[in-house]
DNA sequence: TGTACATCAGTGAACGCGCGTTCACTGATGTAC
DNA sequence: TGTACATCAGTGAACGCGCGTTCACTGATGTAC
């Protein structure tokens, strides 16, 4: 029995239109460059997406789902050697700095970016979609502080909910920075400085109990 | 002596096409859109640009000008009343913060975030334009820290540039949050946040100088 | 002061190309009885 | 096991509309002599 010809289609699809969109946006990707590159027919476009804005439902369903797994994996494997929510989560943020520095692509791009500053093409689903990924980073992030804070009181005027914003802003802006001034770098050395504001956030009552390192 | 009319429409022409390609993407702004809002012929439009790249052209000019400007202004304000470098910088943050949370629109958008995300249908000119804005921001940012620096030694292990792109990384991250979630809350708070890691990261050698609140 | 010319800020009509979308059709594979 | 039908994964041709761009022209204002 052979591969499904068509799910693999789709997904092809997909790839070229998720790198055309972070490359020249939604309204500037012609379904006809796709087709084009996927060695297909217009038609068979639209046997498997009913129109544009189905393509951009599927883009960004499967790029959230895409997202939370790779989270999900990072932060478990954070964990896994550590039953400290803090050392865990800065292990986890170490290794999605990593992540990003050895990215094969030269810029990497994120769709919910991309969408937000196009989101006037886009009808109220896809905008409720893009807003749902962002909703999840905070909740994600927002719920694991509030775990490290019930071990190690944050300094008092830190609000954790903007921590946890800070998250996917970081990520966002490293990644625009990156991409405009082509360095690679940016966006992981970013990550590494929320990581270590998280740290100075917690360092306080966490000074010797996981052996963090505070500087001089 | 009339008002020179000319100069006027062409402005008009820019600030409709800036509002309209931070809401859409520049490929999904059309040329008839935007004539038909200033209330000019097709012919008027190419009477003032040479062609679409050449709009494009101008936004980030005007954009870039306009941005150095604020930063200028808002900066010499945080001075103004101290001769401290850290202390004055923290001041013209906290403006910053200040007027991101006070802007009239519910959420502003930054051209270079749009353009980076849409770069590969604009020519290399206006690719470097966009590259130079925020290498501006960088050069800007990392003098000012070195400055500090002079003064107060910072944590060792913090890169002083990285702190620096962290400022454009900050505010074009905030961007995205904010629209994407529609709260505008988001923006200022990311800023004053790195305002904060700021602090922190030269707080060790400032304690007391300055008169700078120390957490407990 | 009058006149010739130049420049400014556009108008109006036409252009062709590329775009997203539709519709009737098809050959290969899967399923029911 | 054979056959009828359904579904899957597309094809091919045509559609009309909107897009960016061009070109010859124009009326009002500015400048030189």
């Amino acid at each position: 029995m052979p591969i499904r010809k068509g799910a693999a289609t789709r997904d092809r699809i997909l790839d070229l239109a998720e790198s055309a969109v972070l490359a020249k946006g939604f309204a500037a990707t012609s379904i006809d460059e796709l087709i084009a590159a996927a060695g297909i027919t217009k038609s068979g476009f639209f046997y498997h997406f009913k129109d544009k804005a189905d393509l951009a439902k599927a883009l960004i369903l499967r790029y959230l789902e895409k997202d939370s797994e790779l989270l999900d994996e990072l932060f478990r494997r954070g964990d896994e050697l550590h039953d400290d929510p803090l050392h865990g989560f800065l292990v986890g943020l170490k290794l999605f700095a990593e992540m990003m520095a050895n990215l094969p692509e030269a810029h990497p791009g994120c769709l919910a970016a991309s969408f937000a500053y196009q989101d006037q093409i886009f009808n109220r689903e896809i905008r409720e979609l893009n807003a749902s990924g962002l909703m999840a980073w905070r909740r994600r992030f927002h719920e694991r502080l509030l775990l490290i804070a019930e071990r190690y009181p944050p300094r008092p005027d830190v609000d954790l909910e903007a921590l946890a914003d800070m998250a996917a802003s970081t990520v966002e802006g490293g990644m625009i920075v990156g991409r405009a001034l082509r360095d690679s770098t940016i966006l992981p050395r970013q990550v590494l400085l929320y990581r270590d504001y998280v740290r100075t956030v917690f360092a306080q009552s966490a000074i010797g109990s996981v052996g963090l390192r505070v500087a001089a």
